[in-house]
DNA sequence: CTAATATCAGGACAACTGATATAT
DNA sequence: CATATATCAGTTTTCCTGATATTA
């Protein structure tokens, strides 16, 4: 075991920052979410589909650390409001392949276009683009402690 | 306005990045919080307090950007919890000064002696000095983000 | 009278646990 | 039979809105 035997101060200053900001961040995307928008959670499958290609419910919850059943309600209303679309995996028929629809790449175009996203329009107006090259470090960092911190 | 007239593709990218990331980290530290544990909001409260020293209800929601309506019931568990304890300021007899108890104390410095908190443990163990740097800076910009950003 | 503080009551949402049907 | 996928049902947690009492 290499890291000393104390918890050091900055690693806690740290936890205590980013729990706070963990709050606020997300408080501040639900109320500046209009009532047109859709929900983070499901804004971030909705990225993932486009970004990784289709995908299972499974692959889903496990790629998002969350619980199947809980992403089982977050695709049933993507698929009620025509965003995206299940077929049957004809090799495994216990899964269902879920893609995203013309309508959701229209609705994803728009969006940037319009810069409808609060979070997107706040990055690009109030950090440089050198702050913002650091802030893609940290995502890099933080993303390995939400992933294999086990 | 110095900005582009189109949304840049680093901007929103880093906006879908950073989305993912917020729920996932939620996740895993509701988690990875044992039975005994706080809820994250609560532990907020606790260090907010340690740190920044006695506060009011009103205060402390300020700070976290929530509702005061939300934070009274933090608080609330926090007293039943004999961690925190409230005594009406004599100035201003509306308001009730918020200050940790010795248990509370004793329940901080124990849990980072035991190194409990599973964040904290979690960037000690994976993070380099350096990285730790890099994680700071960019907390300090997600903090203008989320306060500034109207 | 207006503004700020605190609290009570009720509700919405996201994620959880447990149980079940189906397919491998 | 054991495992994996998906879903149904009920519960918990957290934060919200609206209304109210009190004090400045």
């Amino acid at each position: 075991m290499a890291p000393p035997p104390t918890a050091s101060p900055r690693a806690s200053a740290l936890a205590a920052d980013l729990r706070a900001l963990l709050g606020k961040l997300r408080r501040r995307l639900r109320e500046q979410g209009g009532p047109r928008d859709l929900p983070p959670s499901q804004i971030s499958v909705l990225l993932r589909l486009e970004k990784e290609g289709p995908a299972t419910v499974s692959r889903l919850a496990r790629a998002e650390a969350m619980r199947p059943q809980s992403m089982s309600s977050a695709v049933a209303q993507l698929e009620a409001a025509g965003l995206i679309s299940g077929t049957p995996d004809p090799d495994d028929r216990r899964q269902t392949l879920l893609s995203p629809t013309d309508s959701c790449r229209l609705w994803l175009c728009e969006a940037r276009a319009a810069r409808q996203d609060w979070l997107t329009r706040t990055i690009q107006a109030r950090l440089s683009e050198e702050e913002q090259a650091t802030l893609e470090r940290a995502l890099r960092l933080l993303e390995r402690l939400a992933d294999g911190g086990s």
